[in-house]
Formats: C-alpha cells, sequence, structure tokens
DNA sequence: TGTGAAGTTTCGTAACTATGAAACTCTAAA
DNA sequence: TTTAGAGTTTCATAGTTACGAAACTTCACA
C-alpha cells in the first residue's frame, strides 16, 4: 500500500508527467502528438509514457503504424485537477 | 504558476512529507511529537517541517519552550485524502 | 527484401533528494 | 550566568531523476 502511494507519487511528481496526464485523459494520442503538444522530443515522450504504463496507469492500442496511449486509471484526472485547485489557493 | 505547481509537487512528493503532512492535518503538533510518531529523527523531522513552511504550507505557533506546526493551507489535507482514494483504485 | 515512419532503448551527465550524524542556537528559569 | 530542553543547521554521502543525443527496433507495404 505504502509501495503504491510511492508509485503514485512518483508518477506525478514530475512536470512533464502531469502534462502528459493531463493530455490524454480523454483522448488518446500518439507519442509523436504528445511530444508535439509538450514541446518535449519523442524519445522523452516515449519514457515518459514507458513509466507511466508500467506503472499500470495508461492503455495503449496499437493501430499501423501508430500507439495510442489513454489514460487507465481514470481517477488520476480528478487528482490532477485538485492538485490545481489547490494551486489556486497557494 | 507552473511554479508553484512544482513546490506543490515538491512538497508532496516524499512520503516522509505526506506523514507529516498527514499528522497536523487536524492537529497541531511539536516537531518532537512528529519525529516520535513518525518514527524520524527530530532533526529529520525538522528539515521537513522548514522546506514545508518556507513553502508557505504551515503555520506555527511559539509557545515557550515548544513550537507547535499545524497544517495552514487546508486544501491539502483534501489532496491527500484524494490521494489515498487513488491508491485504492490502483 | 529493403525502405521509411513510428516509436524505443541506451549511454552519459548534471542536478536534485533524503538521510544520518553531529554540531550548533535559542531562551526561560534557577 | 549557567543549564537544560527544544529545535535548527551543516556536512557528507548514497541514491534517484530528468534529460539530450544518438543508436536501435519494428513492421507494413512498395
Amino acid at each position: 500500500m505504502e509501495f503504491k502511494e510511492e508509485k503514485l507519487s512518483r508518477a506525478i511528481s514530475a512536470f512533464s508527467r502531469r502534462q502528459i496526464l493531463r493530455l490524454i485523459a480523454d483522448t488518446e494520442m500518439t507519442v509523436k502528438d504528445i511530444a508535439e503538444s509538450t514541446e518535449m522530443s519523442v524519445s522523452l515522450a516515449s519514457r515518459h509514457l514507458k513509466l507511466l504504463y508500467d506503472l499500470g496507469f495508461l492503455n495503449v492500442r496499437k493501430e499501423f503504424p501508430n500507439k495510442f496511449y489513454s489514460l487507465k486509471v481514470k481517477e488520476l484526472k480528478g487528482l490532477l485537477e485538485l492538485y490545481d485547485k489547490v494551486i489556486k489557493k497557494i
């Protein structure tokens, strides 16, 4: 349980990953799409996606020649929204 | 704004600090109390408290010979509760 | 069978983080 | 003005992290 908290904590600790999670919260996107939207390299986006996927937070759908990533653990969307709310109060 | 998000992210990224934030969410506590409850050293607890305080998340009340810390940004409590909820769904 | 688009992985590095240990500061009361 | 309790700060270190760059993989279709 405490282990899962660490996984979650790690996943959302980096701004880059929060960006990605927000992007794919409602829409599935390819690595390339994400890289463009976030202005990070495809390589970096791919590594972030791998981390999130390995943690069990994402779905992947393959449709040649693309791979579409989307948010599997929908609760994360709410968490990020609360994140925003807290920030506005600071 | 993105800067504040980083502050928040940093504050709650460490398990030790989430422990502390949960402890003082409803009750004010001294450094020593916190150290005992969390089984960390007084020194370490103090350093975590300083970080949280410097980020603007805590209140301090001095009453010789103690300093009582408590949660100032109450929204953090809700955030940590949601954290727990998300974890249960993983 | 080899080409190209899409994505992944590896390597190296600089920066950051949490922590233990130990020295230090502060302050009211004796 | 000494002392003791409460808390803080510094120093050193081991581990983690995000990232750029570049090499690598995969696979349908020409």
